[in-house]
DNA sequence: GCCGTAAATTGATAATGATAAATTGGTATC
DNA sequence: GATACCAATTTATCATTATCAATTTACGGC
């Protein structure tokens, strides 16, 4: 509970929403756990049918509750997803001016970081899964369209490596970076100059990462990761690429 | 702009906040710039008034409004702020099980990045700021209420850095970890037993990690919050913290 | 200029009906 | 008699309308 003990006067909306909170958090309810409906929460706080609505919805908007109609419906607890979460960063991020280097100055130091640590420690089907993105593409792209999806790959095969991490934390900070990348790829056109070497190169890491983490070289992939990334700011910053403003998201 | 097509219908408050929202992204409105009143929304979405309050309270609770009441009143754009977003995120992490591992897995490779990158770069006020947090407490503590302090005060410290930092998603990540190892702090009995030799190493890493920024001294600034960080990490885990649910924020 | 009042705007309630969905119950079929 | 299906009922939220209260700026009289 981080409510400031503001003094400023809150609507009413936004009480009934800290109450429902507290009442949330004292007994401790997890996700799917039901709240009284609103008929309840009318009597219960005193107040009109239509601020009980309102705040709801700043319940909603914030990812806390969900709520259905009918019978045996209502609202009940909802996880925050990560998908909700990282919108509502997203947010905060829309009004500041993120750089590539911004970015890449994280991703350096904490990717490599995280494949040392998972380095032997990934089952054989999240392996699988990460070979087959690093061959998805044999090719170099010879279309924008198809550098595009080569980017969106490699972007999700590094966010599949932070969800395999035991690190919920370093999970959506990595992911939420690869998110802002790949937005940037979707809605401007941000794609390579052909350069076959460096394609080459690339490539070549994704797929020696995987082997290094499959046989549990930590020391291996971690340098790998670092020259990766190395490469990926060079060919990025080759883009002159501003980011900002790029979402506002649901 | 990230609102996936999702098929699913949505009620008519969200729909009216997403129409909102891209109206404010169209014409690239900035903190500050109004919104239309109430009125005018009704007649624009032809949608009732309890309709497009619901609307309103979602992207208050987003921090992307602000209303007030009067003349001249109304909604405004409002840029999300940084504790908005940390209370935001918060909620997303107060259902996962963060540990003080994960958290420090982090700091140990940030921070030093940080520091790094900002020896030299500091303007007087910042240093002097600095220096007065390193000196503040000149003594270790000898009660709990006094060592809460000075881990208060710590914190305060590497997120004030954090703040000089010229990269606003770096500062965040660090001022967010920050931000739950301080409220550890104030709603648990978080506080390590006394050890002068160890408290006394880490005043004098904070004071000679000012020095080493002040007269731009990158790697030792970086060899210095590397050694902090560590300590740090030993005494916190003499704790046998477990981080979870501390906050459900506003 | 100062001060009080009016006006503009959001804040909140109440009453009513519409809509959605799970449950109930009936019915036909095997 | 058991089961599958379909429709009616019931229980919720969803949404609108009308009305009044609270708040704060703006204006006008002095």
């Amino acid at each position: 509970m981080t409510d400031a003990p503001r003094a400023q006067k809150r609507s009413r909306p936004v009480q009934v929403a800290d109450q429902i909170k507290r009442w949330v958090v004292e007994r401790d309810l997890r996700k799917g756990d039901k709240l009284p409906n609103e008929a309840a929460m009318i009597a219960q706080f005193g107040v009109s049918k239509g601020t009980v609505r309102e705040a709801m919805r700043i319940l909603e908007a914030q990812g806390l509750i969900v709520t259905k109609t009918g019978p045996g419906g209502g609202s009940s607890v909802g996880e925050v997803s990560k998908d909700r979460a990282m919108s509502l960063l997203g947010n905060y991020f829309y009004f500041k001016d993120l750089s590539l280097s911004d970015i890449y100055q994280i991703r350096k130091v904490l990717e490599p970081e995280l494949v040392a640590t998972l380095a032997g420690k990934l089952d054989d089907e999240t392996l699988d899964e990460l070979r087959e993105m690093a061959h998805r593409h044999p090719e170099p792209a010879r279309t924008p369209e198809e550098e595009k999806q080569q980017h969106i790959t490699s972007l999700a095969f590094h966010a599949r490596i932070a969800d395999a991490a035991d690190n919920e934390l370093l999970d959506f900070v990595i992911s939420f970076m690869a998110r802002i990348l790949a937005d940037l790829t979707v809605y401007r056109r941000l794609y390579a100059a052909p350069n076959r070497a460096l394609w080459e190169r690339g490539r070549r890491h994704q797929i020696d990462l995987v082997e290094a983490l499959a046989r549990g070289d930590g020391q291996s992939a971690r340098d790998i990761m670092r020259s990766h990334m190395q490469e990926a700011e060079t060919m990025m910053n080759a883009q002159e690429m501003k980011i900002t403003r790029e979402f506002m998201a649901e």
